[in-house]
DNA sequence: TATGAATGAGCCTTCATTCAT
DNA sequence: CATGAATGAAGGCTCATTCAT
């Protein structure tokens, strides 16, 4: 079967495309470190150990290291898109995302680069473009999981699922981003966020136990 | 009942407090439109009409707008705090506490004014320190009114009311800064959020309806 | 008699406008030396001895200086406006402004400027205009000389005044750049560029020799 | 009679002087569109679709467009030179040269061109060679031209030909660049100007109206 | 030949802040 | 309290040129 008709990437491609994600991740460190703004072409050269002048062969501007960043929050968004999508129990499911997914967002340095990013979104709209459709896919998913869920009588139905899912989407998100200001122990925040989600989609579990 | 130890403050001292809000107000604008980074101590000067020596009269540095416009929040966020506390059916007032909180945070200067905050308490412990302050006022206010609508037997019980107090919260926000960036229906989404928390607190016309 | 409206210039910004001219003195210097494209912000701030931000207190930019210099152009150019005007014989005048007027356009550094300024008029319409008025002033007061010349039974009747005014102009000063790039002397230059030009206005003299 | 001692060239290196040709076309074409300084390699690259590499294996730097220009305008003289040697009677062969020296001057690109060169001639004296060059055999031609009309009786006597001939063309060149400044129609711009060049030469027209 | 990644000095401009008036 | 000139480091970005491939 033919995959593809493009052309092998040369050495020469190959090795400037690691070049390329050295330097964003480089770019990426100095934001964690320091924030977008407070970041200077200078500092991400610098810590890619790359001239300056080099940098403008790999990114036209600045601002295209923040799209490279949205891309990349993308990039780590996907492998949960398609763990919500696996067999099984919706239940089952769910908690498997909360855990892993509050694992990622709950990192500080991830917390800092997605407020970093939600801000910047807010002013520029094709970053807004990329930031949006990636929660998109992830609420939809998880929609799809809780439509699941309902078909499998495990939750009792609830409002609009999509929009259901947004809000826990945006509850786990917002105290994330809490938790990178005001640290606290990560693991007992989880356990509180579960109960609370759990309570929310009227878990048969609660039901039952009365 | 001794309300002011402090003279009264003069002429003089209330023309420059009076001037001191007017610049504040001005730069606040400019966070608006540009964002903390993107605004010089001369656009906020221009705005205010003052020369940009004058600001430093008023306020030490850049910094201090953004402690100011943190103050500002907490004003803004006490009469919510008040009215949590009011007498009734906690129900009620919940209900009118989230109309009027999504009625605040829902609005787009309000959302980017937070939304540049958090990502400068993220890096500066005394605006995290101010923000906070705000934050866990609220959550413990609104944390006694889940609790009264436990011993009024509004609500079923859940976990713990203040880690529930502040999921709600940040369900809230993080919805509000979705809508600032990606503008829907403030009052679609606003009756879904209802709905959304409402269900989590196990509320009783869940209950009543079976 | 009234003559100032305007409040008098404080002291302050007396010595402002000194400070001014001085810097645009020395950005021309620099233009001199090295061209204007040649010239860094930072060369006029050095040679100034002014802070290179202060530069920017003075002049919104470099274009600035190339609008200061055609402005500086068009002084230097007023007093040949005004003696071209004066009473008596029309040749008189006319030789006495040509020897004025190729004193100063064969001045190297000036031919230079001037050259500098041609180029970027071409591409800049606001420094083109600039420097058409003065043209034009100079070539309608030459005009006027030529006419009143013919009045005078000087000179023999030739083309429209205002074009032949405009073809000496060039001559001149097209022969002065030419002595910028390949110095001459520039005394039998200017005798030769006289009998040139007197020729061409189909001079007295010339007839009576015959 | 023996034209070639060095070998042919072979197909290489026609190909080659092809590619030089193209390239040198390119670079000039970004010199009218934006002026020598504010063109880049890049820009010339671009415009000749070649690898800025690859411009260095035809011209060792930005300096030598600046000199491949100059001599391409020496090529664009010559047929001028030769024309003005041609028999004939002297007035009809300048008038001839007139038209067609003007046609070309004119132009606004060969104005801008030649006030590039101008600039630049100036402070760089390999340049300020090459381009007195041309103008110096032009302008002996001319003389040329205008010895042959004196003897031949068409011209009254006027000053020394060759710097007769210098100020004609002064006032031709300077006249070109008025019109690329301040575009006004070309053709009534002739006609005056040869109006303004026969009448120094004490045109016959003068003397046959007697 | 031909490519384009790599260099780092340099570009114009803006920055937060100070201070003499 | 009010002004705005003064500072110079730093901002993002472009430059002509080199060189390994």
């Amino acid at each position: 079967m033919i995959e593809n008709l493009a052309p092998a990437p040369s050495k020469r491609e190959i090795a400037s495309e690691k070049r390329r994600n050295h330097i964003l991740e480089s770019a990426i460190a100095c934001f964690i470190d320091k924030g977008f703004h407070q970041t200077g072409m200078r500092d991400i050269a610098a810590r890619a150990e790359v001239s300056i002048g080099n940098l403008y062969n790999h990114f036209p501007g600045k601002h295209d290291f923040l799209i490279g960043l949205a891309n990349l929050e993308g990039e780590m968004i996907a492998p949960f898109i398609e763990n919500l999508a696996v067999e099984g129990p919706a239940n089952e499911t769910f908690n498997a995302f909360l855990q892993d997914y509050w694992a990622i967002v709950s990192d500080k340095d991830v917390a800092i680069l997605t407020a970093e990013i939600t801000v910047e979104a807010m002013r520029m709209p094709d970053i807004a473009k990329l930031f949006l459709e990636v929660r998109r896919s992830l609420a939809h998913a998880l929609s799809a999981l809780l439509e699941k869920g309902l078909t499998q009588g495990i939750w009792r139905p609830s409002g609009d699922p999509l929009h259901t899912a947004n809000f826990i989407l945006d509850t786990i998100e917002c105290a994330a981003d809490r938790q990178a200001i005001d640290t606290t122990d990560s693991q007992t925040q989880l356990a509180h966020l579960e109960k609370f989600l759990i309570a929310n989609l009227g878990a048969e579990n609660t039901v039952h136990e009365r």
